[in-house]
DNA sequence: CGCATTTGACCTGCGC
DNA sequence: GCGCAGGTCAAATGCG
């Protein structure tokens, strides 16, 4: 039982972030409160039929915000905003790894397990304990077929400094997610490949892994390949295994070094009028497309997308292969100050989120 | 003694 | 309307 304040959510802040306030969070925050969060909480007093002593506020623990299953009526003074769509984005990272999870520099409490559907392996849930009330989680579970190979998933951003050994794989992932964002949903046409891979490229560029990104489901979710850099080949089911910590953190400090693209992204690179035709086109089309569709295809619609992902490109991979990375860093996992200037700061999260 | 993990129960959303 | 699958909580247990 770990301190209610554990979770900085709890108590008192719970109403804040609710409201909208959330957090910090630098880049793009996933503001999507968690949908639904569990009911369980209050619930779960009344089925333990308190045999101890209900505290009194039954929801201290809520490190999430109200649990507000997003279709209840009222409560708040704030109505849902955005239609409380869980505009999740999730970035999950598949690598070789014979350790039961990838070590990413953080600091991670399993808070579950659970057997997935088709999948022998079961699939673990932690949560960042780095910091109280990071929404940060990820599950972690291994590929059904090669259990050499352990997928991470990746889910909001940290909203408190992390540890240079951290910084990889976060600013991976924030960068990831913050474009998926910036794209929106995406639509369904698989004929983007082309687009696909571009974006890969973006997110990776030093790598031959792939990304790929998929709308199969209510939360766009970026997957980063990092389980071998085959050149020009797909990966067997079986290729030779590959335990190797320091290349994974090399993979992932390679692939950090993009930070800059989300910032990038974040600017106005889409017009509120274009997305909402991509929206809308979106919308037109069922995402039963298959569920490799890419935002990128949505992103590369924008004729300016091409000539700026490049520029930002070129700009990081030229010159920046440390020092860049400061800066960059402060995109995705800082929690930047007040940000003064944050006027724009824009989140790019705004720019996903207006829907209609 | 305190903390992290384990494990079973329950909730929510979605599909049939 | 019912059942399924995914996700989260929280009490209990084990370990350092």
């Amino acid at each position: 039982m770990p301190p209610p304040v554990d979770y900085c959510a709890g108590k008192g802040n719970a109403a804040t972030i609710s409201s909208k306030d959330v957090m910090p969070l630098p880049t793009f925050d996933h503001h999507h409160h968690h949908h639904h969060h569990r009911g369980g909480a209050h619930e779960r007093d009344q089925r333990g039929s308190s045999p101890e002593d209900p505290p009194p506020h039954h929801m201290t623990q809520g490190w999430l915000p109200s649990k507000v299953p997003k279709f209840l009526p009222a409560m708040g003074p704030e109505p849902v905003p955005e239609a409380a769509t869980m505009r999740k984005a999730r970035v999950s990272v598949r690598a070789r790894s014979e350790a039961a999870m990838i070590s990413d520099g953080c600091q991670w409490r399993k808070y579950g397990q659970k057997m997935a559907k088709g999948n022998p392996c079961p699939r673990a849930y932690y949560r960042c304990t780095m910091a109280a009330g990071c929404p940060v989680r990820k599950q972690v579970q291994r590929c059904a077929e090669d259990t050499t190979v352990v997928i991470t998933t990746y889910e909001g951003n940290h909203n408190h400094p992390l540890p240079p050994a951290a910084m990889p794989m976060a600013s991976t992932t924030a960068a990831a997610a913050s474009m998926l964002l910036s794209g929106s949903m995406p639509s369904a046409d698989g004929s983007l490949m082309a687009g696909s891979n571009f974006l890969a490229r973006a997110v990776l560029p030093c790598s031959s892994n792939v990304a790929t990104i998929s709308a199969s489901a209510p939360f766009p979710t970026v997957t980063l390949d990092l389980t071998q850099p085959p050149p020009g080949a797909q990966p067997p089911p079986q290729p030779q295994p590959r335990p190797d910590p320091a290349q994974l953190q090399a993979a992932l400090a390679d692939a950090a070094r993009p930070v800059a693209l989300p910032q990038l992204f974040g600017q106005k690179l889409y017009d509120p009028s274009k997305l909402s035709a991509v929206q809308a086109a979106a919308k037109a089309a069922p995402a039963d497309a298959g569920d490799t569709v890419s935002a990128a295809a949505v992103i590369a619609s924008d004729p300016n997308f091409p000539a700026v992902l490049a520029a930002a490109i070129k700009s990081y991979i030229g010159g920046s292969s440390s020092s860049g990375a400061g800066a960059g860093g402060s995109s995705g996992t800082v929690p930047p100050p007040p940000a003064s200037s944050g006027g724009d700061s824009s989140r790019d999260d705004k720019i996903g989120e207006q829907d209609s």
